[in-house]
RNA sequence: GCCCCCGUAGCUCAGUGGAUAGAGCAGCGGCCUUCUAAUCCGCUUGUCGUUGGUUCGAUUCCAACCGGGGGCACCA
């Protein structure tokens, strides 16, 4: 029985007892409030052991609306929880806690119900055949990717994984700003490095510039020589290849790092294609647009901005919020419903604009397009903290990290933290490369069920016989107690776009299963024969292995079946 | 000044109103002739930033304040 199951039978027999009390003159009216469906009839698991195998707060809310006391609610609901054929037994605990033990039958067959879904274990229809738009990294093509963007790009692609594991069409997509100022500053940056001459005040000083000039130098094909070209055409030329190196090396780089994208979307194109210019007029048709100060502004102070928004400046050339009006339009126009994109706490001021832009074209806010903002990537030295900068040179990139732990560990410790959290990163640890990443907890049980499994094929163990009411051990039900919780959390992830909960679950499977292991075994000792509880408990051990594997899919980090 | 995020064990962090607040690491002490000891078991540590409020119940929700980070352009 799953808890979802036992949800909807405790809420049957909620509105059998609202009915009674109806029918007793009691005015239940409040009760469709505080409970309109079975999803409402809440389910935990409890810490403590002793509180069963699930635990339901609900007759502690609906007892004022039913004119009964917590406990009486809860007395009323247990006498219908025990008459259930997969319910053990049912206690009513503190102020009104009703703690429901599963018979073990019911909970075990859990085990085969893993391993016949396989990798579909966990999967749901939460976003079956929506459209989902998924923008992240998006950094500029003015250097490597540095530990911020890393963060979003293995927060970002988890996300991908888990919405899609509730059945949304997702496009991952990648926005180049190749069409502004910044660019201009790569541009001259690059060729004052091929000139010797020095870096520009606000240019890019790092030490891969130079390396950018070389190699533009080398891929340059031109019939005149790039020191006989006019410093313009110069400046266009090392902008236009080093442009496309940066973006060819930002490309592999991800793709080493195990995320591609669908989709990788150019500025520039938006401009030269009219999209801007469209999107313009569209919004002017609306009633939006206004000039002032030879500028021409977008009245976002309509949609509950803080101020108007200049989108072509006094001197012709667009602003940078130009470019997302023509964006966001294509977007909507190539059929998405639902944008996410995916910033650094440092663009959070752009959600007030982009909400109001997105209701100036006369959508929803929120729910057209959703903006999440993740916490900075502090890095540290010796315990001191460490300033990036693109322009001094000093920055620490995908490279470093993955040369540094791998790309399993890499991406792990950047996805399994809230992004709401302002994360720290010490370079002395990384450079340990020492298990204290827990990585290699999760990844070793999953090597471990591996183990076992090979062991166990060899040694005349097979999945023929399955026993689940056997499956007694505390270690066993508390083991299926968590692998029941899979598919919830996968649709938590998805739902709150939070797939740093993924990597806290599979660390607490893992612990249970490492206890397991320490308890029942799935080989026997020496000279025992082969019994019933040995084969049922193969099942046991795959379906931890096969959930710990799909967790670590969605994570994209191997699942490897040794170590 | 205004806006966003954070404040939980020595450290890094979980915990979208529930029972005695957790994990990893660090520290101390135990288990390998037995399916992988990267595992497991035991011990130790908390004004959940502060003060109010909401309610059967608040680390969680609300308000104010304190502390840290980030942001408030005709830059991108």
């Amino acid at each position: 029985m799953t808890p979802a199951e036992l949800s909807e039978s405790l809420f049957a027999l909620i509105q059998q007892l609202g009915e009674r009390r109806r029918a007793e003159g009691i005015d239940t009216g409040g009760l469709d409030l505080v409970l309109a469906n079975a999803g409402d009839v809440t389910l935990e698991r409890p810490r403590n052991r002793d509180h069963g195998d699930w635990a339901s707060s609900i007759a502690m809310k609906i007892a004022k609306p039913l004119g009964y006391k917590p406990r009486e609610v809860a007395t009323e609901l247990a006498a219908g929880l025990e008459a259930l054929p997969d319910v053990a037994s049912v206690e009513i605990a503190g102020p009104g806690f009703i703690n429901i033990r599963l018979e073990a039958a019911s909970a075990g067959a859990l085990a085969k119900t893993i391993v016949e879904a396989g990798p579909a274990y966990g999967t749901g229809h939460l976003y079956d055949g929506i459209k989902i738009n998924l923008e992240f990294v998006s950094a500029n093509p003015t250097g490597p990717i540095h530990m911020g963007g890393v963060r979003w790009a293995a927060v970002g692609d988890s996300l991908a994984r888990v919405l899609q594991a509730e059945g949304a069409d997702v496009t991952r997509e990648y926005y180049f700003n190749d069409h502004g100022s910044q660019i201009d500053r790569f541009a001259r940056s690059v060729l004052a490095a091929y000139l010797g001459e020095h870096t520009p005040e606000d240019g890019y000083g790092g030490a891969y510039i130079g390396d950018i000039a070389d190699q533009v130098v080398a891929k340059y094909d031109g019939t005149t020589p790039i020191a006989d070209l006019p410093r313009e055409e110069q400046q266009e030329t090392f902008r236009s290849i080093g442009v496309d190196l940066m973006f060819t090396e930002i490309k592999e780089k991800l793709h080493g790092f195990g995320v591609d994208f669908d989709v990788y979307f150019h500025e520039d194109s938006l401009h030269e294609s009219g999209a801007v210019n469209r999107a313009i007029e569209r919004l002017r048709g609306l009633g939006h647009i206004f000039e002032a100060d030879g500028a021409i502004w977008l009245r976002t102070t309509t949609f509950g901005d803080d101020r108007d928004r200049v989108i072509i400046r006094s001197n012709g050339e667009p602003a940078y919020i130009s470019g997302d009006l023509g964006y966001y339009l294509d977007k909507r126009e190539r059929g998405f419903d639902q944008n996410l994109i995916m910033l650094g706490a440092d663009h959070h001021g752009y959600v007030g604009r982009m909400m109001a832009m997105v209701e100036a074209f006369g959508d929803v806010p929120r729910v057209n397009l959703q903006i999440l903002i993740g916490q900075m990537v502090n890095l540290l030295k010796d315990g001191e903290p460490l300033r990036m900068s693109k322009r001094a040179g000093t920055i620490v990139t995908l490279d470093d990290l993955v040369d540094a732990v791998g790309v399993d560990a890499g991406r792990y410790s950047l996805v399994r933290s809230s992004s709401d959290t302002a994360l720290d990163i010490d370079l002395d640890l990384l450079g340990k490369h020492s298990n204290e990443n827990p990585v290699f907890y999760v990844q070793y049980a999953h090597a471990r069920t591996c183990s076992v499994a090979r062991n166990a094929a060899a040694a005349g163990v097979e999945r023929t016989d399955f026993a689940p009411e056997l499956l007694v051990h505390d270690s066993e039900s508390a083991l299926l107690g968590v692998l029941q919780e899979y598919p919830r959390m996968v649709a938590l992830a998805a739902e709150l776009r939070e797939p740093h909960r993924i990597a806290r679950y599979i660390e607490e499977v893992a612990g249970y299963y490492h206890r397991w292991y320490d308890n029942c075994r799935v080989i026997p000792l020496g000279d025992e024969p082969v019994t019933e509880l040995h084969r049922t408990r193969l099942w046991l051990n795959d379906a931890t292995g096969q959930v710990i594997r799909n967790g670590l899919g969605l994570l994209g980090v191997a699942a490897p079946e040794r170590m």
